[in-house]
RNA sequence: GGAGAGGUGGCUGAGCGGUUGAAAGCGCUGGUCUCGAAAACCAGUGUGCCUUCGGGUACCCAGGGUUCGAAUCCCUGCCUCUCCGCCA
C-alpha cells in the first residue's frame, strides 16, 4: 500500500512511479476520493462533537431528575444525519481502499526502466559454464534413466505439472534443503516452520492479492489459500502488531512447499520440473528498520549467492527492469543460474525489497528506541527453490557414462555418496 | 463434529446504557533519595483519523443493528479455553 499522504503531496511524483511500472491506474480518481473523504469527516465530526456536548447535558439532567426530553427529541435528528454522513463516509472509504489496494510499490530510482525483461541489467556473474566433451542430457532424461525422476507417475497422480522424486533424487532434495537450512541458520536466520495455507488477509498483506488471485489454489470450502511462497507465512507473522525495535532486524528462513496454478503459462517449459505447480523453496525473509533496507537488500543478494557457490554452480545476477517488477517489490535482484542440459539460465532466487509497502498493508509497525511508531520494511529472497536446483545438478554434474556427480558440500548430506548411478 | 465458558490497554484484571480512553495492580520511562544500586516516594506511559494546530473525533476481537447516547443490549462471523468425539 502506498502511503495516502505521498500521494495526495506529491501526485506527481507516485504518476511518474506508477508510468515507469507500467500501471494504468487512475490516480487523480484516488485524489478526488481523498478529498472527499476529508469533507465528509469534518462534517461527521463537527455532528458528533455536538452529539457528545448533548448526551452529557442530558445525562446531567436525568441525574438531577430534571426533564431531558426536549434535548433527546432535538438529537434525534442530528444522531439520523450522523447516520447517513458515516453510510456515505463508509461507501467512500472502501471505494477508496479498494483503489488504494490495486496500486503497485513504486520502484527505486536506480531500477532501470524498461518494460520487459528484456531491459534487465547485468549486475556480475559467477563460476564457469561447465565445459562437456559430450552431449548433456536434459534433467528429465538423465533423471529418468537413473530412476530418480518419475514424472510419469507424477502425471498419474496429479495430471501435467507435478514431479516425483524416488531414490538419491528425493534423497537429494532432502540434501540440499538440510544444507541451505543449516547455512542460513549459521547465518543468523531463525528457523521457522510455518503453515502453507493461509486466509485472505495474510496474501492481501504481502499484496498476493487483489491481484493475482488467478495464480493460486484456494480452498473453497474453508476459504484458503495454498501459498505460492513461505514469503507470505513468514512476512505476516507480526501483521497487525506493534513490535519493539529491539526485535529487529529479524531474519528468518523456512522451508515450504509452494503452490501456483501458473495460468497463463501454458505451453511454456512444458517438460521436466522447471515449472510445476508444487515446488519446494528454502526462502528468506527479513523485516528490518527502513535506514538499514539497502543494505540488508545488499547482503540477502549475498546469502543466496552463497548457496550457488557452496554448490559450485554457475550463475549470473540482474537487476530487474521497472516493467519486470513484481507487483509489490521497489527493486529486484534475480540470480540466474546457468544449466547446462536445456542450455540457458534459470531464473534460481529472486530477492526483493518492498520498503514500507507490505507493512502498510499487513498494518505492522515498531516502535522505536525514541518511542515513535513506524514502519519497518521487508525484504525476501528465494535461498533457493529445490525444482530449479535439482535440475541444475544433474546436468551441469552429469557425467559422459551418464552418472551424476554429487556436490561436494551435499556428501555429507547424502550418507557419503560421491555419485548417482 | 457436539456441549459449555470467554474475548477490555505491553501484561494481569475491574467495569449499573449516560463526565469511562476506560479503575486497580504489574511492567516500562523520567525525577527525588543514594558514593552507586535496591527499596520507597513523585510524575509520565495506547493507536488511527480530521484539524483553521486551540483542539476535535474514533477505536474495549471483527462487521452489522437497537438508542438522543453502547465497552455495556441484540444479530452474524472469527478466535481462545474446558469437557466429549475423532485423529497424525
Amino acid at each position: 500500500m502506498l502511503d495516502m499522504r505521498l500521494i495526495r503531496e506529491n501526485p506527481e511524483l507516485v504518476k511518474q512511479g506508477l508510468a515507469n511500472k507500467f500501471d494504468t491506474s487512475d490516480l487523480d480518481k484516488i485524489v478526488n476520493l481523498d478529498e472527499k473523504r476529508r469533507e465528509i469527516i469534518r462534517q461527521v465530526e463537527k455532528l458528533k462533537g455536538q452529539r457528545n456536548k448533548a448526551s452529557a447535558e442530558i445525562a446531567q439532567k436525568k441525574k438531577a431528575g430534571e426533564s431531558a426530553d426536549d434535548a433527546i427529541a432535538a438529537m434525534r435528528q442530528v444522531g439520523q444525519d450522523i447516520a447517513a454522513l458515516d453510510n456515505e463516509l463508509r461507501e467512500i472509504d472502501q471505494e477508496l481502499q479498494t483503489a488504494l489496494s490495486w496500486l503497485p510499490n513504486l520502484p527505486h530510482d536506480d531500477v532501470p526502466v524498461g518494460k520487459d525483461e528484456s531491459s534487465n541489467r547485468f549486475v556480475r556473474e559467477w563460476g564457469e559454464k561447465p565445459q562437456k566433451d559430450f552431449e548433456v542430457l536434459p534433467h528429465w532424461e538423465i533423471g529418468e534413466s537413473l530412476g530418480i525422476l518419475d514424472l510419469e507417475a507424477a502425471a498419474r497422480l496429479s495430471g501435467s505439472g507435478f514431479y516425483f522424486l524416488k531414490g538419491l533424487g528425493a534423497r537429494l532434495e532432502r540434501a540440499l534443503y538440510n544444507y541451505m537450512l543449516d547455512m542460513h541458520i549459521a547465518d543468523g536466520f531463525l528457523e521457522c516452520s510455518v503453515p502453507v495455507m493461509v486466509t485472505s488477509e495474510t496474501l492481501f498483506g504481502t499484496g498476493q492479492l487483489p491481484k493475482l488471485a488467478e495464480d493460486m489454489y484456494k480452498t473453497e470450502r474453508d476459504d484458503l489459500y495454498l501459498i505460492p511462497t513461505a514469503e507470505v507465512s513468514l512476512t505476516n507473522v507480526y501483521r497487525g502488531e506493534i513490535i519493539d525495535h529491539t526485535m529487529l532486524p529479524m531474519y528468518m528462513v523456512a522451508y515450504t512447499p509452494c503452490f501456483r496454478r501458473e495460468a497463463g503459462a501454458a505451453g511454456k517449459d512444458t517438460r521436466g520440473m522447471i515449472r510445476v505447480h508444487q515446488f519446494t523453496k528454502v526462502e528468506l525473509v527479513k523485516i528490518v528498520r527502513p535506514e538499514k533496507s539497502p543494505e540488508e537488500l545488499e547482503s540477502l543478494l549475498i546469502q543466496a549467492e552463497k548457496v550457488l557457490q557452496g554448490l559450485k554452480l554457475p550463475y549470473r545476477v540482474m537487476v530487474l527492469a521497472t516493467g519486470d517488477l513484481s507487483f509489490a517489490s521497489a527493486k529486484t535482484y534475480d540470480l540466474e543460474l546457468y544449466a547446462a542440459g536445456v542450455d540457458r539460465y534459470l531464473e534460481i532466487s529472486s530477492v526483493s525489497t518492498f520498503d514500507d509497502f507490505q507493512a502498510r498493508r499487513m498494518n505492522c509497525r515498531f516502535r522505536d528506541a525514541e518511542g515513535k511508531v513506524r514502519f519497518p520494511h521487508t525484504l525476501n529472497g528465494s535461498g533457493l527453490a529445490l525444482a530449479r536446483l535439482i535440475p541444475a545438478i544433474l546436468e551441469n554434474y552429469q557425467n559422459a557414462d551418464g552418472s551424476v556427480t554429487i556436490p561436494d558440500v551435499l556428501r555429507p548430506y547424502m550418507g557419503g555418496a560421491d555419485k548417482i548411478g
